[in-house]
DNA sequence: CGCCCTGTTGAATCTGGTCAAACTAAGTGG
DNA sequence: CCACTTAGTTTGACCAGATTCAACAGGGCG
C-alpha cells in the first residue's frame, strides 16, 4: 500500500542519462549499442513520496533502484528498535546492491522527500552483466567506494567529537553538491536535524546547538533547513578528516576545498 | 625493510584449501581445471610478524592477501593521528579488495601475531577473474557481506553503549570461530585492550572494567587474553543485535546461538 | 486561525573518558 | 638465574561532553 507505481513507457528513452544506469557504464566508456542494451532493462519509472518505503529490511531482493530525483535514507535497527541511518543517497546513486549475497535487503530505505526512481529488476540486471561483462567491474568499483565511505563514516562514529562530526557532514555534503554542479557553498537539507543526529550518532538537540555554534562563529549561516558555508577552511581545519585516505566523494572534487 | 618474503615454490598446490581463494571459488562450484588455473596465480607466501605492515594507506593497489593463519587489523586515521580500526581478519579472509576503484589502499593493515599469508598480484588476479567470469560475482558477494557487516558496526558505534558493545562483539568473534570450526565458547584474542577499545569506540579502561563486570555476574570468564563465554543468551539479551537484518557472519552459524 | 511538527535553548544528570597508579606477564641482558 | 625493562591490564578518583528532560518559539498546513 505504501508503493505507488507510475508505469510509463518512454522512461528508458532518457533513464540512462538521468539515472545510475549512467554512471555505472559511462566510465567504462560503453557505445551507444551497448548503452541501448542497458536501457532495455530499465523497467519502469517510479515516483515515493517523504516518508514512503521503497524496501525493508528482510524483503526479497527484486530491484535495484537508481535514485533520479529527491533523495533517500537507509537504516538498520537494533532489536530492540533504535534506528541507524547508515547513508543518505541522493540523484545518480544506486540502492539495494549489498542484497547481492543475501538476496535479501539488510537495510530499509525510505524517501526523505518526493523522489523518482528507475526501478530495475534484478533479474534482468544479471542478464545485464551476462552480456556487458564491464558492468560487473563497475559494480565492484561502486562497491569499494561505499566501504571506504562507510569505513571514514565508522572512524567519526568512533573518534570524533559532535563538533568534528557536523564539519564533516556539512563538508561532505558540500562535495556530493560540487559534484552534481550545484553550488558547494549553499544548499537545502533534505533531512531532519533528528535525521542528521541519528547518522551522526548524536542527539538532536547537539546538531541543533552546534549549527547554532557554528553561525554565532561566522563558519556557516543556516536558517531551518537552508545552509550556507563561510568558512570552508575552517570547516575542514574542525572536520579533521582522514589523511591519506581517500575522500568521501571523487578526489577531482576534493580540491575545491583548500587544505 | 619490513617486508620479509619467503618465496616458496610449492605453496600453490595447497593455497587454494588453505587461503582465501579456496573460499572465493568454492560457492561457484569450480571444477579443479579452474581450481587448478586458480592455483597459478598464486605468487607467493609471505609471513609477517606481529606489529609488521602488509600495506599503507595510500600504497598503490598491487596486491590482494589472502590469510593463512594469523591475524590482521585495518585502520584509517583522521589528519591529526587518531585511528580507528576498522576489522580484525582472521585465516579465510581476502584483504585489500576494497582498493579496486581508486587504485591505492585505502587504509593501513598491521599483523596482530604472526602471520602467514598468500600476497596475489592484482594483474593475475584481474587476468584470473576474466578466465572465470564467476569470480567477480564471488567478489561482489564478499564486498555485499563487508558493507553489511561494516553497517552494523556504525549502528554499534552510534546507538550502543558500552556493554552492548562489548557483548555484541565477542559474539560476532564467537560465530567467526564457530565457522571455522574452532570453539565458540572459549578463544584466546589475538588483539589487547587498547585494540578492542579502539575498534569499538570506547577506551580501553572501559573494555577492562565490563570484562571485570561480565566476569562478576557470571557471563563470561576472562584471564587476560583467554576468553571463556558462560552465557550465551545474557551475552545475546545485553547485545541487542540487528533484527530482521543478517548476521554478522553466516546465517547457518547463527543457530548455534539461542535468541 | 490554531494546531502540530520541527527546531532551539536551558538545566540537571550520567555515562564513559581522562589521568594516575599499582600490578602482572613476558622478555632482555648481565 | 635474577634484576630490570617494557607492554599490557586492572582499578580508583575525578571530570567533561553529551544526553535527557522540559519548556518554548516559529513555520507550515489543514
Amino acid at each position: 500500500m505504501a508503493r505507488q507505481a507510475t508505469q510509463e513507457p518512454g522512461c528508458a528513452a532518457i533513464s540512462c542519462q538521468s539515472c545510475g544506469l549512467y554512471q555505472l557504464c559511462l566510465p567504462m566508456g560503453l557505445d551507444s549499442a551497448d548503452t541501448a542494451l542497458l536501457d532495455r532493462y530499465v523497467k519502469r519509472k517510479r515516483t515515493f513520496k517523504r516518508g514512503q518505503v521503497l524496501y525493508r529490511s528482510g524483503d526479497a531482493f527484486t530491484y535495484v533502484y537508481a535514485i533520479r530525483s529527491g533523495s533517500v535514507k537507509t537504516y538498520i535497527s537494533t532489536d530492540d528498535g533504535r534506528l541507524q541511518i547508515t547513508g543518505f543517497h541522493v540523484p545518480g546513486e544506486l540502492l539495494g546492491l549489498n542484497a547481492i549475497d543475501e538476496k535479501r535487503y539488510s537495510c530499509e530505505a525510505v524517501a526523505l522527500e518526493t523522489t523518482s526512481v528507475c526501478e530495475i529488476s534484478v533479474a534482468c540486471f544479471e542478464e545485464l552483466a551476462r552480456q556487458i561483462p564491464s558492468v560487473h567491474y563497475q559494480m565492484l568499483r561502486m562497491m569499494s567506494k561505499e566501504i571506504r565511505h562507510n569505513q571514514e563514516l565508522m572512524l567519526l562514529l568512533g573518534k570524533k567529537n559532535a563538533e568534528e562530526r557536523l564539519a564533516t557532514y556539512l563538508l561532505s555534503l558540500s562535495r556530493r553538491f560540487a559534484m552534481r554542479n550545484y553550488s558547494p557553498t549553499q544548499f537545502n537539507l533534505s533531512m531532519s536535524r533528528g535525521d542528521i543526529g541519528n547518522y551522526l550518532g548524536i542527539a538532536e538537540e547537539t546538531v541543533s546547538r552546534i549549527f547554532s555554534r557554528f553561525q554565532e562563529e561566522g563558519v556557516i549561516s543556516s536558517e531551518r533547513r537552508h545552509i550556507i558555508l563561510k568558512d570552508i577552511k575552517r570547516l575542514n581545519a574542525i572536520a579533521h578528516e582522514p589523511s591519506s585516505a581517500a575522500p568521501l566523494a571523487l578526489p577531482l572534487v576534493q580540491a575545491l576545498h583548500s587544505r
